[in-house]
DNA sequence: TCTTAAATTGACCACCCGGTCATCACCAAA
DNA sequence: TTTGGTGATGACCGGGTGGTCAATTTAAGA
């Protein structure tokens, strides 16, 4: 048989827009088991079989929600990299840590999902995702302090597994607070950024 | 009215250890949400309406063992703190790690439940208990980092909160990497503690 | 041994879940 | 105007949930 394309996307826009939104909203609100495909359906308008027709079971429109938000947090980290390229290893972590923190204030729910799949969160194959998404961040990481190396700005006789493992749970670990602490901007972010640039300066020297 | 003990605590011991131990593996098992009392039952080879009887509702079941898995942490930290408390900065390091890694062998249950619970995980009160949990981090670490300052092996100029901060996320981050790669010890523990302490003591110096 | 109060039990309740499928509304071709 | 096919619909299914409560078992006191 031909390929024929998915149901889902021969939609008009329109209605895929009201599907994925309404998703969206339903899985950054709940965790997969305890999302409700009920509750999808009710938000976005349509019948249940419908939503059934388009994606054939509920792990399948998580998969399809996943990899909108992986694709946005990819894009976000593509566009920081390119742009900082040429910036001393202090003033590119600062803007790394700065476009996190706009990520989340672009896309909450997004970065809610995102959160929820990093830590703990039981959706369908956990550890595949999981491990997708370590190699992504080890990657991009792994580059950006390879580039300081290079330039002897980092100490290059260090453990790079380990210099990424601190960076990567320092980054993380901040951006979750500040997602979840949401809208109070009980956090000075520009003193955090700061003090997380010299905090590494000084320890990868 | 007087207060009359709990239900719970009247029963026979061996009793209270197996509702107790079904329990634990019960919310190690699953997100709070997704456990299920039928099974607790079931494991514990009690009837459900006795265990409706000893914890009024599910929250309250969580609740105590919730309290049980903290007192055993908090003992954990009270012992390693007290049982360096004279030694440098750099081996009390390594030894906080040490013992975090110990008791995640000891209480490998306990501590899917300590994880569960700090990131993501939909527990009642979530709020409540986190920032609890953060406040019981907060001090501890701030009394470590308080004596390597008053010793002069840390910058006592330091942000005291932003330094407890990148502790804690690397520490947490550690540990739940070593608990979640369970048993397999692709991990060379002697390595990252030393790794970890010395990217500190540079860090913070 | 009989009485009585307390502890234990599991059938039962209302509700929600993911998923199915007979039916219906619509519209193009004949 | 009739036909036929396609996508939308929501009542329905089996199963699981937290929680209840009348009935039964247990055990102690008289």
């Amino acid at each position: 048989m031909i390929s024929t394309t998915n149901k889902f996307e021969q939609l008009p826009v329109e209605k895929q827009t009201r599907i994925v939104d309404a998703s969206i909203s339903e899985f950054a609100q709940r965790d997969y088991e305890t999302a409700s495909m009920n509750k999808v359906v009710e938000r976005a308008g349509i019948a249940k079989g419908s939503l059934f027709n388009y994606f054939k079971t509920k792990g399948s429109l998580y998969y399809h929600i996943y990899h909108l938000a992986i694709g946005e947090v990819k894009s976000y980290l593509r566009k920081v990299r390119d742009e900082t390229a040429e910036l001393p290893f202090e003033d590119r972590l600062a803007k790394i840590v700065d476009s996190g923190v706009q990520f989340i204030s672009d896309h909450p729910r997004l970065a809610r999902i995102y959160f929820r799949l990093i830590y703990s969160a039981d959706s369908p194959d956990r550890q595949k995702i999981v491990s997708e998404l370590q190699k992504l961040s080890d990657d991009y990481l792994g580059e950006i302090i390879q580039d300081a190396m290079d330039r002897g700005e980092v100490d290059s006789k260090l453990n790079k597994t380990q210099t990424i493992f601190y960076l990567d749970a320092v980054l993380n670990r901040f951006l979750k607070e500040y997602h979840e602490s949401s809208n109070g901007n009980q956090f000075d972010r520009d003193e955090w950024v700061k003090g997380i640039t010299t905090f590494f300066i000084k320890g990868l020297r």
